[in-house]
DNA sequence: GCCAGTGTTCGATGC
DNA sequence: GAACACTGGC
């Protein structure tokens, strides 16, 4: 096979691979997975089976065998972490020779191939990447130009749909009918095209195209496509579960002459769907790479016998599965826990409480998760941490990169290194005020538009005429001088230097400075940061890219504190104690799943709940409460469907028994789904909640319709309104006042401090 | 053009 | 409950 001049001269004598240490230490189907270098392989692997292992190891035996030039091998990933992984792993292994392997996620590999090739997709090389808020603002721009509504049709609704276009692999030309055709009465596709032509002349690319344009690129150059299929002759793909439809075409067209292709995942595992993954990539593997191997590695390292055979047991209830069977040597270890509780505020004290008691008995706070369906969860868990004063560390919340500051300081960076960068000039056009407004704007874009140049070009002719009023055209002039000279300072000044000078030229770090709001300091403390990690890259060009595709948050310090994160953040992740709160109809399995996806969207929930219990090493606690908080509106649940799949062998009721109905048949649904008010008959209603209730204070009630005790609230607010002229009520804000006018709910009010104000009935309590 | 007050919406997340 | 977007008044 290797009739490949190149390979003959480039080629290092085959090693041994007797003396390859690393293939003792795996077990039989590891073994097999890593050893079957050439031709389609499809390795299946169950949670915990030890994937990142086969993956690096079987990186590691194609280098030791003289198989191929490290720079001969495509490792595609789908997060920065697991590329990074992968990257230290493989090193430790290898050496140094680890670095010229091409390994990175799919985006990271499509924008080092588009900038190579920029000029045959329409690019500069130069091309700017615009996350997604850049994408949104301009979709908005695209939609008020079509003259669309964008309160019955927002941008967000527009993206979604033409991500779901790129996620197929779909250029406008390419789209048929049917799909999101419903948007804005059939207009999606034209608008779809018209935001492509837009990204085109500010010479940028969303998240999508990075995949796209490389298909493309593929597509329509054949020669192009040949040349990488040489280079890279063995390709390996992690999470291959994940792909799209866009990035199983790219796989297939780079694989297609030599058919070295290795795909690891886990069909259980793919919790993507939402966002355009095909569970069908992986289920498809064999017909699609005909004789291909398929390698099970179903004996799993991490969990106990009970929390295995619970995981089992729930999966199984999916239809669309390849199906494994995972198993341990491990013992059965200790039942999985399940308890009700009354309300999300219980369920976080109880949790807190059994943290508390493990790390009496010496466990370790790292050791231990809470894993969420939904962000909104931790809230609760946060509250209660911090009375306790239990450290603890939420994953994925708020990024570094996309903070208003950061970004704004990276929108002047970005407009020093790319002038063409339209969307970073109106961010900060006007920020720090600088009289130049919505109006002046618009100005500009009209200019930019009947000229075809960009906003800056628009600026640049207009300022030295009289179309804008004088002030605007002084400070416009000033803001282009500056830019123009920053720009000149690109190869004279070290880039960090550059942003410092940038940032206090520009006044930013000024308004900043001068903002009295208690936020403030922190803002300039992350401004800083920014200009340190700066310092870390060659040139600022390189730093903007690394923005681009890691926004990523900074290392948490290395304390022992508990992680609270969303299932979906904790996939690839593992702990000795994991707590799962929530498991109610309607959070889940998530409202939305069901109602969009039906049966898909249930199993891909179950799928979420499978990936939640086998985090856990040791023990693995489930929860669900009779009553939540969403958006500020009290709710009753029901125990979700999930609960009553779990096999009762392996499942210890943590609390009081008659809470899951009676017998053994089934966890017993309580109450019907119910109406507002609808009281939950539960055992556990009889404790002591209604005293505890109080602390939730009159905006339990006041919301209406909610249940309190015996009877049901009602509505106090309406066109009645409960009030009259000259009561005297409270407000949180300005305190007491009377009634002095009416109108449906809207009252004025003489308050006794605050003055006279207008406000909602639903923010006052009667005094 | 700016600010304060009001109305609206609300999914998980990744590059 | 909070983060936003929008409106009306200055």
């Amino acid at each position: 096979m290797n009739d490949d001049p190149f390979d003959l001269a480039a080629a290092p004598p085959a090693r041994q691979p007797a003396a390859a240490p690393y293939l003792a230490k795996l077990n039989e189907a590891q073994r097999e997975a890593v050893e079957a270098l050439d031709g389609p392989v499809l390795v299946l692997a169950g949670a915990g089976t030890g994937k990142t292992r086969v993956l690096t190891t079987r990186l590691a035996h194609l280098l030791a065998t003289g198989r191929c030039q490290p720079w001969q091998v495509l490792a595609v990933t789908f997060t920065n972490k697991a590329s990074r992984e992968m990257q230290d792993r493989l090193a430790a292994l290898v050496g140094p020779i680890a670095g010229d392997v091409r390994l990175g996620t799919f985006h990271a590999i499509g924008v080092w191939l588009l900038r190579r090739h920029a000029e045959l997709v329409g690019l500069k090389s130069n091309f700017t990447i615009l996350d997604t808020d850049d994408q949104l603002r301009l979709l908005k721009q695209v939609l008020e130009a079509h003259e669309v509504d964008v309160k019955r049709w927002p941008a967000r609704a527009l993206a979604a749909v033409i991500d779901r276009w790129k996620d197929k692999g779909l250029t406008p030309d390419k789209v048929g009918g049917g799909d999101g055709n419903g948007f804005a009465d059939g207009k999606a596709l034209e608008l779809y095209r018209a935001y492509q032509a837009r990204l085109l002349t500010l010479n940028a690319c969303d998240f999508g195209d990075l995949l796209v344009h490389t298909l493309t690129l593929f597509s329509s150059n054949p020669d192009i496509l040949a040349r990488y299929q040489e280079q890279f002759r063995y390709i390996l793909v992690d999470e291959y579960q994940d792909t799209n439809v866009a990035q199983y075409l790219w796989l297939r067209l780079l694989a297609q002459s030599h058919h070295n292709i290795c795909c690891v995942g886990d069909d259980d595992q793919s919790i993507y769907g939402w966002r355009g993954a095909e569970v069908d990539n992986i289920l498809r593997f064999e017909s699609d790479f005909p004789g291909a191997k398929v390698v099970r590695l179903e004996r799993n390292y991490r969990s106990t016998g009970h929390i295995l055979a619970t995981a089992s047991a729930l999966i199984a209830h999916n239809e669309a599965r390849l199906g494994k069977t995972l198993w341990t040597d491990d013992d059965p270890g200790r039942m999985v826990g399940l308890r009700g509780v009354w309300d999300g505020i219980e369920e976080a004290r109880i949790i807190g409480e059994d943290i508390e008691a493990l790390q009496r008995d010496g466990a370790r706070l790292d050791d231990i998760a809470i894993l969420v369906r939904a962000g909104f969860q931790t809230r609760d868990f946060e509250e209660r941490f911090l009375t306790l004063g239990l450290p603890y560390r939420v994953i994925g919340g708020p990024r570094f990169y996309e903070r208003a500051e950061i970004r704004d300081a990276m929108a002047y960076l970005r407009m020093v290194a790319q002038p063409d960068d339209d969307l970073a000039l109106e961010r900060i056009i006007n920020v720090p005020k600088r009289a130049l407004g919505a109006a002046t704007v618009k100005k500009l874009h009209e200019t930019a538009r009947a000229a075809g140049t960009t906003l800056l070009g628009a600026g640049t002719a207009i300022v030295e005429t009289d179309e804008l009023r004088p002030q605007a055209r002084t400070a416009l002039a000033r803001l282009l001088d500056d830019f123009r000279r920053w720009r000149a300072l690109i190869d004279v000044m070290p880039h960090h230097e550059l942003a410092e000078t940038v940032l206090d030229e520009s006044g930013y770090t000024a308004m900043w400075q001068h903002d009295r709001s208690p936020d403030a300091p922190g803002r300039l403390e992350n401004l800083k940061e920014l200009i340190r990690a700066m310092e870390e890259f060659p040139t600022l060009a390189a730093f903007l890219e690394h923005v681009a595709l890691v926004m990523e948050n900074a290392e948490q310090r290395d304390e022992d504190m508990v992680s609270l994160m969303t299932l979906h953040s904790a996939k690839g992740l593992e702990f000795e104690h994991v707590f799962l709160p929530g498991w109610e109809e309607g959070l889940f399995p998530h409202q939305r799943a069901l109602g969009e996806s039906g049966q898909k969207g249930l199993e891909e929930e179950r799928r979420l709940a499978y990936v939640g219990i086998t985090r856990a090493r040791r023990q693995c606690t489930i929860s669900f409460a009779a009553n939540r908080r969403v958006h500020g509106q009290w709710q009753s649940s029901i125990p979700s469907r999930f609960v009553e799949e779990l096999p009762a062998d392996h499942v210890e009721k943590l609390s009081d028994p008659g809470i899951y109905g009676s017998g053994g048949a089934g966890w017993g649904r309580v109450g019907g789904a119910g109406g507002a008010g609808g009281a939950y008959e539960a055992p556990w209603e009889k404790s002591d909640w209604r005293g505890r209730q109080k602390g939730y204070g009159a905006r339990y009630e006041r919301r209406g319709g909610l249940i309190e005790g015996e009877a049901t609230v009602v509505e106090t607010s309406g066109p009645e309104g409960g009030y009259a002229l000259g009561q005297r009520i409270f407000h949180q804000k300005f305190g007491y006042g009377r009634i002095r006018a009416m109108d449906g709910n809207k009252l004025e009010i003489e308050f006794e401090k605050a003055g006279r104000k207008k406000v909602m009935d639903a923010f006052v309590d009667p005094a």
